[in-house]
DNA sequence: CGTCTATTTGAATGTACTCAAAAGCGGTGG
DNA sequence: CCACCGCTTTTGAGTACATTCAAATAGACG
């Protein structure tokens, strides 16, 4: 597997010399998975960050009820996780599957606090992913507090047009806070 | 004004010497703040990130129909300010107000970045900061897609009991995105 | 090609909102 | 320190948005 997309992502933000471009790429480790195959189980330790390099990705919660909550979708060129149970080191909450065929590579956490210490520039990376995770998961915050659920359609059709079309319905719905049912009657309404 | 909350907030992550400190300490700006005074409109740009040392700060939202939606209450030791628009430089979303007399300290976007040249310690403090800030955002997603307004309610009341006491019910239903009168009818019910 | 799941459709229901008006409470000025 | 004014909270009736359940149809994968 090619390290390609990886290190073009990383150099968005920090520079990396060849030692460390390398010393970095030591530490991931690359999967494929078919579609409807889990990065992650729910009650699973979480290990590790993962970065998509093809095909695209889920996270979902699932409710006592059975009833799921789409966290996010991970396309190509995007980091997933569940950061609160990678961070503290506890049994996920999320499923991360994949919506299609994929290729991720996994960071794990005792890699990439290694990784904070040889390589600093690292800490810099990680503060702006995390710092832009927040500013999305804010911003989708506001929506689902001041929005109807078909402004949240649209808007989500407008800012991810290309993953509204590789998932299902059911999948956008969950993601919105909505059941299948209704999305159907918003989408014969207007469009 | 005295900076030792402050350095022992940022002791949690990073340790300083005593010339760090001293740098930190000089980039801030004091601000006493009264009842219901602005830190932040919607509107200006957004130059700051803000410490707040005592009180309470609330951020919100404001749509076109004047209805708020609050977007995170700031209490002692906690960092507060539209993530997006400081980090872009552009107006802010978002307004900022005080709940009750406070005291903040701000630090500049570009003090900011000279800190992170200066003292790249600073990269890991932050970086620790927005991972917490993404984690506690993403949870608060998941409740806003699987829980009623009832259940959001119990758990904002297990989870910030001191805000609790501290902010008028209206507060509290705009950052549970409902309206004051079913919140109403919500505490009539249970409690 | 067959099966399984996604999507659509509709009826009945429930959760939360809007509007309006009364009651309560707290901050501010006298 | 008290009283008033304005905002918050409560209460209720009517309404709207979204859900649940069920069944029919369509579509996709192996």
């Amino acid at each position: 597997m090619s390290f390609e997309l990886i290190l073009s992502n990383v150099s968005k933000h920090i520079q990396l010399d060849k030692d460390e471009a390398t010393y970095f790429t030591s530490l991931l480790k690359t999967e494929s998975v078919s579609r409807k195959a889990t990065l992650l189980k729910a009650g699973e330790l979480c290990k590790n960050i993962s970065f998509v390099c093809e095909g695209i990705v889920r996270a979902y919660y699932q409710d006592r009820e059975g009833k799921e909550a789409t966290i996010m979708f991970g396309v190509a060129d995007w980091w997933i996780t569940d950061m609160n149970c990678f961070v503290n080191q506890l049994p996920s909450m999320m499923t991360i599957e994949a919506v299609e065929p994929s290729v991720v590579m996994h960071l794990q956490k005792s890699d990439l606090d290694l990784l904070y210490l040889k390589v600093p520039k690292f800490e810099r990376f990680f503060r702006i992913i995390f710092q832009n995770a927040y500013i999305r998961e804010q911003l989708r915050t506001i929506q689902n507090l001041s929005l109807t659920a078909e402004e949240r359609y649209l808007n989500f059709n407008r800012k991810y047009p290309q993953v509204a079309r590789q998932v299902t319905q059911k999948q956008i719905a969950s993601y919105l806070g909505i059941t299948p049912e209704f999305l159907s009657v918003l989408r014969k309404k207007k469009n």
